[in-house]
DNA sequence: GAATAAGCGAGACGGTACGTCTTGTCTTACA
DNA sequence: TGTAAGACAAGACGTACCGTCTCGCTTATTC
């Protein structure tokens, strides 16, 4: 009984068990497959769903992707930057939690499926940021660090955080033997 | 008497019409489709050669595209780091000359491509890196900075550049309007 | 309420139109280029349905062609025996009928085709039989001169049609110029 | 010394040994694959020769076959026909082998594979023929027969040897179970 | 002896077709 | 109206052979 709030358009309502058992599936799949080798008939069969279901409510591959990003399907719990008041310790163990998460066996291929998918669209390169927490944590942590006179008060903060984001990724693209400094280098490559 | 080392086994040789047909069909669709449409049924009716034969000779995709790169197939002429012994103006320039190599219209997609390609292929990445004389040019540029007493002595020069291209990268990635004075913000970023 | 016996599972259902536009493209093919020349590629582009429609419902080409058979689209329309209760004048009617069809421009190597095709699948040797009304035509009318009395009764009716039919299919497969009086010889080889 | 015979014409000669290994390799494969499965390229690898001396001296596959059927590669050593005054009773026993023969499991399918060769050329039809020594040695007896009167004196001869081998050709193609009295009924059908 | 012609192995080449896989749209039956 | 099931046209995948062609070597004949 549609009984409050509005209009309520007849026919049956999107099921939210099909769209959950999408994104996890999707998540599943990312994992042990990567991007590339997803295929939205492998999703539907994963899911127990029917493709028609998938391209419904999503207009692509990478929507989909991006949607289970947003939902925490495709990342394990990513490393939030510390704050103990020195800001290069805190980017350096920030840092070197990234590091560390892709050097483990089963995240190979994790950044680079999704860099791959961020190329796809633009979309969820964003949300790939949100998710990631970059934006909004990495930032955060940088602006106080220039606010308590750290660092300059004209530091360019985006590109200060891409610069930073960017050579991890430069460096995950490049599956060479984990270096056991690169954290303690690349940032500082960016505060000398 | 086979001319120099080596014994030449019998048969036909490799038919260098046949590589170079390749490798031009490879650098005119990828600059028309992107990386991810680009098929290898695509690039034999360009070339006007067989599919056997790109078999034959590569292993896939993302070989024939290394080797495209590696031939200067894929790229217009990229900028070289200006030495005006200003470091950060040099940065600077070299930066902008790249925002505009991706602002022009044709070049829309073009780094998303070549990095879509990284991911897929460790290969790629290593040759992208040198193809753009990355490594070679802008490191020289830098380490003759550090010797001239202009950048720190223990700054960790292939970190640096890393920062420096990833930042780009991602901005590219972003599909952003161009901001005007990215490059410079960029570089400011990084030489504070 | 699906109608009648049985559950008519969920989803699309097959298509008439594209199984009767694989069986006449099959036909017309054959006509023109007989069964080696036959490929699925070219049924699925002659009958403008793709190639996995084909592939769904028939497991080679083999099968394809014994489906045509079944439905009439191999054969233009094939003679029957006559009865005017003499059973030699019959069958040297009817095998000369047999003669005169190959013997047509458009139907050179036709039984050809047939007999190739038969030899890739049991399947179409049966159905070729039951085409061409052989085993029912034939065999009534030789049952009804063994009951007249004009043939022993113990006559092995089975092998007798395919004496009668193996010699003509031997003949055919010899591409020898046609021999006026080969039908009246042949018959009159099974009944001195 | 080319001594006699002519201008023997300048350059190596056919080597003796490529043909023979052709056709002993076209003679293994067509054993254990069948007709339809045998490939030029199967046979010079198997041959040990290359594709080009298999295309300098034969047409195409089917000529090789028939080369090999006249070299006594394809066929075990085929029955004969007995000779012992019943005409019946003789081509009772030697139909009998012929069945038997193809009863055995290596050969099924080799009555079929020559069947099917024989559809491609006529060539092969005529050589098949000739190596079954069907014309020579059927035709022989037969004639004999009639000469003794025991078949009637304008009895077609050809055309009942077409019968007899076609009634068993058309069995072979059926791949039915095999039917233990099939050859004394096949020669019952003509001879009654 | 050279020079000249084949023959031969190896194998690259442009093609055609194979049978499989995935895409995105559609149809059907049920809820 | 949403959904699972699944058929459909389209088209790329990577493989197998086709028949032709170049190679570098060997073998025989002729000058």
């Amino acid at each position: 009984m549609p009984a409050s709030a509005g209009v309520r358009r007849r026919g049956a309502v999107r099921s939210e068990e099909a769209r959950m058992a999408v994104l996890d599936a999707t998540g599943r799949l990312f994992a042990t497959q990567g991007y590339d080798h997803l295929t939205i008939e492998g999703i539907a069969a994963q899911a127990g769903v029917s493709k028609q279901t998938i391209y419904r409510w999503w207009s692509s591959k990478s929507a989909v992707v991006a949607d289970a990003l947003i939902e925490d399907k495709l990342l394990p719990d990513h490393p939030v930057v510390p704050d103990t008041g020195d800001i290069r310790a805190d980017l350096i163990a920030w840092m070197q939690s990234l590091v560390d998460l892709v050097a483990e066996p089963g995240n190979d291929g994790l950044v680079r499926s999704l860099v791959a998918a961020a190329c796809e669209s633009p979309d969820i390169g964003t949300r790939l940021n949100d998710a990631l927490g970059i934006t909004a944590t990495v930032s955060t942590r940088i602006e106080a660090a220039v606010a308590a006179g750290q660092l300059p008060a004209d530091l360019p903060v985006t590109e200060f955080v891409r610069a930073l984001v960017g050579g991890f990724v430069l460096y995950s693209l490049e599956r060479t033997e984990p270096a056991p400094d690169v954290a303690e280098r690349l940032v500082r490559a960016l505060l000398h």
